[in-house]
Parts: C-alpha cells; structure tokens; sequence
DNA sequence: GTGAAAGCGCTAACAG
DNA sequence: CTGTTAGCGCTTTCAC
C-alpha cells in the first residue's frame, strides 16, 4: 500500500490542491511578496496596518514559508547536526533530550549521525556538514571529523562546532564538560576515607580522552593519601555492562583481590556487581564498588549505587545554548564546565577486617 | 570566542575561498551543468569519458551539490522525521539506532522531534512536516500530529507515514510492531504455569494504545487458565522506574497480597523490585516479578529479570525500511509484525505453599 | 514604508 | 548522448 496518493490542503481547508506560496499570501493581502517576507523576517519595519493584513492572509492561506528557497536563498539551514559515538548507549538519551530542548526553543532542528564505529560514516557527516547541510554541529565523539585539513590547515568545515562531554584535542572549539579528573579523585578519596587501600580501577576505552582525565584523577587521589598506583589495579572496559561482567570475572580470578572497584561507568559498576554476586561475593560487604555517571538505574540497583552525579541533561543544554550563541553571532566562553556531585548510597562500605 | 570567521576551502585545497558549484564543474570539465547534474543522478546515461570527465573535475573542484537547491528543484529533502514521545526513555535508543542505521544506508537523514508531552513541541512538528522539511516520518507517539483533518477530513500531511511500536488507531497508514496482546498473555500463562493464581498486573500511561493490546492479552490469559480478571489487580503506571517504586509501595500497604506481579515494562519491574527489597520482601522468594522489553539492564537485574524481549534494533530497521519503500515509490505491507520471546530467568519462581 | 527585480544552485523538460 | 532553458520559492538590494 501506498499513502503518497492523497491530495495536499492548506492547513485551514480552504484554497486549492496546493501548498501556499508567498506570491498567494502576497496577492490576497494586495502588497508584494518582499512585503510579505518582511512581516516574517522583521516585522517592526512594515507599517502596522500592512502587518496586519499579511497576517490576515497568512492564517486563511495557511501559509508556511518553504525552507528549502528559503535555505537556498539566505544560506542558512536552522539544523544542527549532533555527531555521537554510539545512539544505543543509554548514556546519550538525557544529554540529548537537553540539546533538543534547547535547539527547538531557539528554532533549530537537530538531525543524528550516529558514528558507531564506522569510518564510513564519519565521512558521510563530514560531507554533509560541509555539503552546508546544517549550520552548526555539536560532536561528542571526542575528535573532529576525518581531520581533513586544507593546505592552510585549516579544517575543511567552516561551521561553528561545540565538543560536548569529550575534549577534543587540538581542536579550537567550545568545549562543555565535567571536571573528569576532578571528580575521578573525589570518588577514590572517598574510597581510602572509607578504609579502602586496594582499589581497582575499571577503565572506558583506551583511547578515550575522558578516560585520560579520569585516570588522573584515580591517581591523584591515590597520591594525595600517601598510595601508589599500581598498573596491575587497573582493568581496561569499554563503558558497557558487558566489559562489567568481564572484569568482575577477571576479578573472581585473582588471588590479591581489592577491596573496592572504582568503575568509570554506571553501566560496567552494575554488571561488575552482578558476576560478583553470582560468584556469591556480596556488595558491599565482602568488597565495595563506585560508579560514574549516575545513570536513572544507579539509585535502584542492588545495592543502591554509589556514584558520580553528571547533569546529562544540563550538559546537553548548555553545548546547544553556546551552539546558538555562535550560529547568531554571539561569543561564547571557550570552555564550560559544569558540576559533578558525588552520590553516597550503599554500594560502599568498610572493607572488612577494618 | 567565536569559529565563525575561517575561510571555506574547497575539500582538497584547490580553488577559491568559497564552494564549488554546478558550474564550475561544468566549466572544468567542458559540458553544461545538466551533464554534471546527469553524471550524479543517471551515470548510465551519458558516455563513458564524459562521464569520467565529470568525475575527475568534481574530484578536483570539491564540488558538493547544495542540498538547498537540489531540494527546492526537486521536491525532496532526504530528511526523515522520527517522533517520539520522550527521548529521555532509554527503551527507545536501540530503536532509533536501528532507524538511523537504515535510513542512513538509504540516503536518508534522520531528524529526531521528541515530543516531551508538549503540544507545542508536537504542532511545531506538525507544521515542520507539512512544511516540506522532511520527506516522510515515523512516528512512535501513537497517534497523528494535532489530528488536524481539512475539510475532507483528509490529515494535513501528506508525506509517507509509518507508525511504529504504538499503532495509531483509524489512521490509514503501515503498521510496525510485536504482537502486544499475544506476549501479554504468553507471560500470564506462564506465570500461571508456576503456580501463581493471583497475579498483579503493573500497566502504562491509561491512554497508551499499546497499553489497551497488553491489558487485554493478561486478561486472554486469565481466562485461558479459568481464572477470574480482578480490577483491584491492575495498578496504574506510566512505564518509568519511579512508578515501579510507587507501585511497591501500593502492594506492600496490601493485605490481600498478589504472589506475582507482571509489569508491562522492565524499567517498573526494576523499580518496584526496589522497593520490595527495601521492605525486606524478597524476589521471587516471597513474590515474582515479570517485566516486558528486555533492556540491558534486565539480564543484570537482581534477581535477572524474567521479561519479555522485543526485537528492539530489528524494530527500528523495519519502520525505516517501509517508509523508504514508500518514499521510493514501492508497497509496503500494512502491518508488519515482529516476533517477541519469553525470557526466563531469575525474578520468577513458584508462590510458597505450592 | 513598499515594490520590482535579480538571483541563491540545482534539475528536468525539451530539443537537437 | 548532450545542451538550452526555465523555473523551484524565497530574500534582499535598490529604487521610489
């Protein structure tokens, strides 16, 4: 079956089997189509019984102005491309939902590319933004698109971009993000203040910006109580429940086992509990774990988890906002930082004999 | 700061401060601009080394057709609208990952309008659609934009539309989705199977279509095992962690106590665990606890969650396969419909004193 | 304050 | 097989 078979109608039933254009508004209120897109475009320049008129004409035609003539003609699209590694990864959803509010208020749309792991298509978007598809992107992947570069190496984009959650290195774009190696040490802190002197480390993706910072910050903690770092303490994870599991075995195998997990994803923090229990080794008295993130399952997970907070919506604001700021000309700080929060629920605990 | 004012260099560091067009391949390669036009829509048809010609200027050039004027020329934006009630719920990524994945292999661009409970937000869309912007939409909101109808009661929009998860009642268009009532009662049953005779049934939002087909397959199942359907039963949810929580506490104020609960999402199911366990009430020691979905989280649950899988990515693919079927002139079938599986694992046992 | 006119860059008849 | 020509619907000088 088909629905392509159906006749348009204006909006308010009334004229004939088309959309209308400008020259239809332009015509039943007796000025010019530049008189018209006046109205629309600065209304305060066109005198107000004129005004009136058009508008007048606008509703009873039920008239909306055609994008494409309208993109062609002022060079401007009002879409933003939103560039991410992975759209199943349950992390975005919150962020997203942040910028798509944002954008829409200011009167942008916001088109997906979802990179997953395709070289391919990190091409295709990298075309299509310089294709002049949308005015501005926001990138979450952690770098900018086939760094291609022009003979004046320059990037061959030459729309406003914005870095959303991971930094991206050498590249001259506002950047939003949480203090990673911040928080990263306040949790491992927490952990030592709470007894713990074993503390493994459950990694994100090794080439990950963001799992640099945070790595730090394990090792900053660790230094600032008088610990050391210990390589064999840290296990490599990819974000997901699954690398979670895998290192809780990893773990079940080992004869010095630690006394708490520090895991840089909620996500890896609830499959890691989950192989631990299985094997019969409860959280949090036989060995604590922390998460990262704060994810909606965190507070229900058993045992409740003990957690960085990340305003996911709010970052996803605030990289739209200085998006628009740039897309209308405004400047916009060079680097936004928001506030984590550490979130204390039952998943750590003294480790025992302590 | 701002990145507004780089210089646009064409791809591969040729040419001028400013894009390629038409014409200057045209000019390069020695044809007219309808033979550029043709080497990129219909190679077939023209010559072999003019066509090689074309190729290698539009490879020197950089050339990159403007999607604004191809648009406006040719009536298509290669743009899909995908709606959805609310991007925030994590049940929807792997779909829209499944979307954007085919759309993406098709040409298409996926623009994502989430509606967040704001009519607003939804007329918005509406008029984006009727506007031309996009090409076709998919539509996970259950029902039809503003339901606008002209005065032949025909909808305002006319492009390709394809529902998806949530049929939309009386609209004339292809259907994507599982067998709703059929899983509701294939886990009924089985909970029946286990022994449960008084079996709580935790819906979504009231005025969810999807909601209505899952209610009626609990009751299908009741009655197929002879037992009577119970209004007190049915608890009111809206399929968000938080009303499994508050649906817990309405069961544990109970002194006629169900010995199973199914929930028609395993976010409730997860969060009413929660609170059971809080209370010291043990899964499914002391009452089961059925979910539908199948998340991630579900497997890791504790105890692992017995639920129902739905073809979440294969959903999103289906959708996004009829509706470029539709853009591109083929059929599609009215109502395609995805299987579901039981999925047993831990959160359901015999009721004690069976 | 308003209108006329010139395109934005492309595609699709229509000729040849 | 290829070129010429005429717009797609809008915004924006430039006059008045």
């Amino acid at each position: 079956m088909s629905t392509g078979g159906r006749k348009f109608r204006a909006g308010s039933g009334e004229g004939a089997g088309r959309a209308a254009r400008i020259q239809d508004v332009a015509r039943l209120a007796d000025v010019s189509t530049a008189t018209v897109s006046r109205v629309l475009a600065s209304p305060n320049v066109v005198s107000e019984d004129t005004r009136a008129r058009v508008l007048e004409a606008i509703a009873k035609t039920g008239y909306v102005p055609n994008p494409a003539a309208r993109s062609l003609r002022s060079q401007k699209t009002y879409m933003v491309l939103v560039v991410l590694p992975n759209l199943a990864n349950t992390f975005f959803s919150k962020i997203l939902s942040g910028i798509e509010e944002t954008l829409f208020e200011a009167g942008y749309g916001m088109i997906i590319g979802d990179l997953d792991g395709s070289p391919e298509k990190e091409a295709h978007f990298a075309a299509f933004t310089s294709a002049g598809r949308v005015d501005g992107a926001i990138l979450l992947n952690g770098h900018l698109f086939g760094q291609s570069r022009d003979a004046q190496g320059e990037p061959a984009i030459n729309i406003p971009l914005v870095a959303l959650c991971e930094a991206i290195p050498g590249a001259n774009i506002p950047q939003i993000e949480v203090d990673n190696r911040a928080a990263s040490r306040r949790m491992t802190q927490y952990l030592v203040s709470r007894g713990h002197r074993l503390i493994a480390y459950l990694t994100g993706p090794a080439d990950n910006v963001l799992e640099k910072e945070r790595i730090r910050g394990y090792r900053d903690g660790l230094r600032a109580e008088g610990l050391a770092f210990d390589p064999e303490l840290v296990i490599e994870g990819d974000y997901t429940i699954k690398s979670g599991i895998d290192a809780g075995r990893d773990l079940l195998g080992r004869s010095r086992r630690p006394t708490a997990v520090f895991c840089t994803s909620d996500e890896m923090a609830i499959g890691l509990m989950r192989t631990l229990h299985s094997a019969g080794v409860r959280v949090p008295q036989d060995i604590s774990v922390a998460g990262f993130d704060d994810i909606e399952f965190a507070a229900v997970a058993e045992p409740a988890l003990t957690t960085i907070h990340q305003p996911r919506r709010e970052l996803g604001q605030a990289a739209a906002t200085a998006l628009v700021d740039l897309l209308q000309g405004r400047s916009t700080p060079e680097r936004i930082r928001l506030k984590t929060e550490l979130v204390v629920r039952d998943s750590v605990a003294e480790p025992v004999g302590t």
